[in-house]
DNA sequence: ATTAGGG
DNA sequence: CCCTAAT
């Protein structure tokens, strides 16, 4: 008999590279749409042409151009082809347990050839309507409509999640959650090795690396550190000698300063397919826990709160001053599927783009943001908007909007627990379909898609906004489905894997070593609750980073202490800095102590 | 689900 | 990092 297990896969927005299935706890924790601008935002034509033309010539309905890649990096190669699609059952390809966390969606432009099917095209051209004058004569209903959507202002903007939501609170609520879980008490003053900087001794690392971040917002515990042991610890005379509250009222101020002296590694998000063990640890993940600052094409942009990531380049050319633009890719809002695991893969690729479909269906447009606000003025030139000014290209955010705008109010209703008014306004936004053997959920309270647009220097598509609007030139548009996202969480949940290796079985995880920042952050935890209690370790200093596992903690820690005892010739990786290491020494000196004393007798 | 250790 | 036994 099968089991009717159902694998649920979110997609966390088609990047055109879509990143299946959001962490759990990145849905599910309390995750905060940032308000509305209250500026509005504004048609930018050619872009919607661009987007239009994208799904129109994927056939938007066309399940065949929904590809699954294990790797969504490649669109070929890796992809689980269409021509297997309807025979192979989830379970033959091995979709199920582990492995659905690393299925990624793509869309892929039937034009690519290979996918193609003998397929009615455009049976449901979504886009057909609104987008019939694309291009040239940018028709003034789109105007209209756009004017009138925006009154509704239902444009979210992210910073960092992946899923396009932002979780602020996010270390804070969850650590002040964790209030109880106080640390024993230290024996005050002695603070860690004087010759290690200071700024060592906060405790929670800054992601440098999307979902790495050990958020900044530290653990709000200075006010329990003296109070008390934990709770389920026994109270201790003594307690771990080696944090102070001092240490932790300067949490953020002195991350900030371990932030700048340990610059992020400089990031790429293309081309990555190859990457060393050594720069792994910086290349993936995100789940969001972005960090505040993420990198765009390789170097850091601070990105304001509601913008987008973007970057644009601006070429004053001696003849045109044209302003090229690069989209690397368009974020769909969030996809929840659900799918028995004897469906097949065909199926599997149906329901998605119905999904899809039914997202993006009724209309898109595309809004511009300029430094966190709405252009508004259609009108106006890309100069007077100051959009073609090499200093405010970094704030240049375009999004795709669904046609139906949700009312502002919307926003400030956690989806989770809508109110009376916002379930209605839900239900009226959000699309359930059920198929034949899955269905997804769409709810356009997310439904806010993301075009994340980068500065130059990416093959295909630099769309001259001139060009494009004059002849409709979208060729090179859709060079835009082949480009991988960048969205953090992607980065994060799915593992980039070679094709070569064997997906018969379960993978491996992926390799991370951990950074500098994460000892500290593991040391400076260790010192304080001591050796015995990963789970504790990895809420209080790695709760945001997924992929840490308190196993791994543990395991991490073991191979410090190796370290330590170690010649400094014979350790490999990334130079742990020696206060660091003496650090872990003391402490697992000191608590294997407390360890014994404890055994020996147990008050 | 966690902890503790060996592999 | 993985795998597992023992909690």
């Amino acid at each position: 008999m099968v089991l009717q297990k159902r694998l649920n896969y979110g997609f966390n927005g088609y990047q055109v590279p879509v990143i299946p299935r959001a962490s759990r706890s990145a849905r599910g924790r309390g995750t905060i749409r940032k308000k509305p601008d209250s500026s509005q935002i504004q048609a930018f034509e050619i872009l919607a042409s661009v987007a239009g033309n994208f799904l129109q010539e994927n056939e938007s309905s066309n399940p065949e151009n929904v590809v699954l890649a294990k790797d969504p990096r490649t669109l070929s190669g890796t992809n689980i082809k269409d021509k297997h699609g309807d025979e192979r059952s989830f379970k033959g390809a091995l979709f199920e347990h582990g492995a659905c966390s690393e299925i990624a969606s793509v869309f892929v432009p039937s034009m690519q050839g290979k996918h193609d099917n003998h397929r009615v095209m455009g049976d449901s051209s979504f886009l057909d309507n609104h987008l019939e004058g694309q291009g040239q004569n940018v028709p003034e209903r789109e105007d209209e409509r756009i004017k009138g959507r925006s009154v509704n202002g239902k444009t979210i903007h992210i910073k960092g999640c992946s899923n396009g939501l932002i979780e602020p609170g996010h270390g804070v609520s969850k650590h002040c959650s964790s209030a109880n879980n106080v640390e024993k008490p230290s024996l005050e003053g002695r603070k860690p090795l004087d010759s290690f900087p200071k700024c060592f001794t906060s405790r929670k690392l800054v992601n440098r690396d999307d979902d790495e971040t050990l958020d900044r917002c530290t653990q709000l515990n200075s006010k329990n550190n003296t109070s008390g042991a934990p709770p389920d610890t026994p109270k201790l005379k003594d307690a771990s000698p080696f944090i102070s509250d001092e240490n932790n009222s300067r949490d953020i101020s002195e991350l900030e300063s371990l932030q700048r002296m340990y610059p992020f590694k400089k990031r790429k998000f293309f081309n990555q397919t190859s990457s060393s063990a050594s720069d792994r640890g910086s290349q993936c993940q995100g789940m969001f826990d972005s960090s505040d600052t993420i990198r765009v094409n390789g170097t850091n942009h601070a990105i304001e709160e509601s913008s987008s990531i973007v970057g644009q380049q601006a070429h004053f050319g001696s003849r045109g001053c044209n302003v090229k633009l690069s989209i690397k890719s368009f974020k769909v809002p969030e996809l929840f599927i659900d799918i028995p695991e004897t469906a097949t893969i065909g199926s599997l690729k149906r329901t998605v783009m119905e999904a899809v479909t039914a997202i993006l269906g009724d209309e898109l447009h595309v809004g511009i943001l300029l430094q966190g606000k709405k252009v508004r003025d259609d009108s106006k030139t890309l100069i007077q908007t100051g959009i073609s000014q090499d200093d405010k290209r970094h704030r240049l955010g375009f999004m795709l909007e669904p046609r139906h705008t949700q009312s502002p109010s919307s926003y400030n209703d956690d989806p989770c627990y809508p109110t009376t008014s916002s379930r209605q306004k839900l239900s009226r936004q959000s699309t359930s379909v059920t198929l034949q053997q899955g269905t997804y959920n769409v709810s356009k309270e997310r439904s806010m898609i993301k075009i994340e647009s980068y500065a130059e220097g990416d093959l295909n598509m630099v769309t001259s906004l001139a060009d494009t609007s004059a002849n409709n030139n979208m060729s090179k548009c859709r060079a835009l489905v082949a480009v991988p996202a960048i969205n953090m969480e992607t980065l994060a949940v799915v593992p980039f894997r070679r094709k070569s290796e064997n997906p018969d079985f379960a993978q491996r995880r992926i390799r991370r070593p951990f950074s500098v920042l994460e000892v500290e952050a593991l040391v400076q935890a260790v010192e304080k609750l001591g050796t015995g209690r990963w789970r504790d370790v990895k809420q209080r200093a790695f709760d945001h980073a997924k992929h840490r596992t308190y196993v791994d903690l543990k395991d991490k820690w073991k191979t410090l202490v190796h370290t330590a005892r170690i010649s400094p010739q014979q350790r490999r990786g990334e130079p742990v800095p020696q206060e660091l290491l003496d650090r872990v020494l003391a402490a697992h000196a000191y608590w294997s102590q407390q360890q014994c004393k404890h055994q020996l007798k147990p008050l």
